[in-house]
DNA sequence: AAGACAGTCAACCGCAATACA
DNA sequence: GTGTATTGCGGTTGACTGTCT
């Protein structure tokens, strides 16, 4: 025996939602609010709709406050870093975005970013085993751990690149670059990460990369670095100003690296 | 003009989590 | 502690629209 239907199929309207059930809706929500109860709301409102399309429209269409209409160029970028970060947890990338709906950006993704995303084509970044190794010290546990050449991972720094996606433009838009740009890790000499690599070594990198070299990188390069210095999350450097570091916290908590190895 | 196809987005489905008796 | 009702969520579907042939 399955689940009893929340509702009686056969009495209810389905399908896309007329300007008169809406105004229902809105004006028994604006009078009453859910009441705590969405299923028993359609026969309070006298809407011959099951409570999970109420509940729905409301939340996706209704509620003021709602943005409709294209996505920002900005709003693309905490898109992509926050699904780097959280994956398709749509209800956690839409409560950072003010006005967007989990739905919406679900939508978004699938529709757009996904194929801005496979556009970019392959990374630029080699990803194998070896690359995974540290020093000598294998680090388990980081997913997506990309490099383009292995020698700029020594002990005391590493830089962790999610796959290649439009960058947040706060990353990389030092001296030097006179578009948006996106990081470019091949462009990035090994000399610029020195023992206990920091913010600085990484602005010298993403200044000496020519507009050119950012451009043509731009389709294959990352769009987040996270950089650890001694086994050390640089949260506390907060060398992103702009950057939301409760985000990454929450996924460095949950995909913590075994750095025990590291020197 | 019309049919095929692709893109978009609202809505539905079913499962898991949560609340509550 | 258990069972049931309800909510919240992500995946998927399908209607609609625009573009191409």
């Amino acid at each position: 025996m399955g689940r009893a239907p929340c509702c009686d199929k056969a009495s209810v309207k389905r399908g896309t939602w007329s300007p008169e059930e809406d105004a229902i809706l809105r004006r028994y929500m604006h009078e009453h609010g859910s009441g705590g109860n969405w299923i028993t709301l359609p026969i309070r409102a006298g809407l011959k709709r099951c409570g999970k399309s109420c509940r729905l429209r409301w939340l996706n269409y209704l509620r003021p406050g709602i943005k409709h209409g294209g996505f920002t160029e900005e709003e693309d970028d905490v898109i992509f870093g926050l699904y780097s970060a959280f994956g398709s947890r749509w209800s956690e990338i839409a409560s950072r975005l003010p006005g967007r709906t989990d739905n919406d950006v679900k939508n978004h993704w699938n529709t757009k970013l996904k194929k801005k995303l496979l556009s970019a084509g392959p990374t630029a970044c080699l990803k194998s085993d070896k690359n995974q190794n540290l020093g000598g010290r294998v680090v388990s546990g980081f997913p997506k751990l990309e490099t383009h050449d292995e020698h700029i991972l020594d002990s005391t720094s590493y830089c962790f690149y999610t796959s290649s996606f439009s960058a947040l433009p706060q990353l990389h838009t030092g001296p030097g670059h006179q578009e948006r740009g996106f990081l470019a890790p091949n462009a990035v000499e090994s000399s610029d990460f020195g023992a206990g690599g920091n913010k600085n070594n990484f602005g010298a990198a993403a200044s000496s990369t020519s507009p050119q070299e950012v451009s043509s990188l731009s389709t294959a390069s990352s769009s987040l670095a996270f950089w650890a210095n001694d086994g050390v999350y640089a949260e506390d450097e907060q060398i992103f100003p702009d950057f939301d570091y409760d985000i990454l916290n929450s996924f460095w908590s949950r995909t913590k690296p075994d750095l025990s190895g590291l020197t």
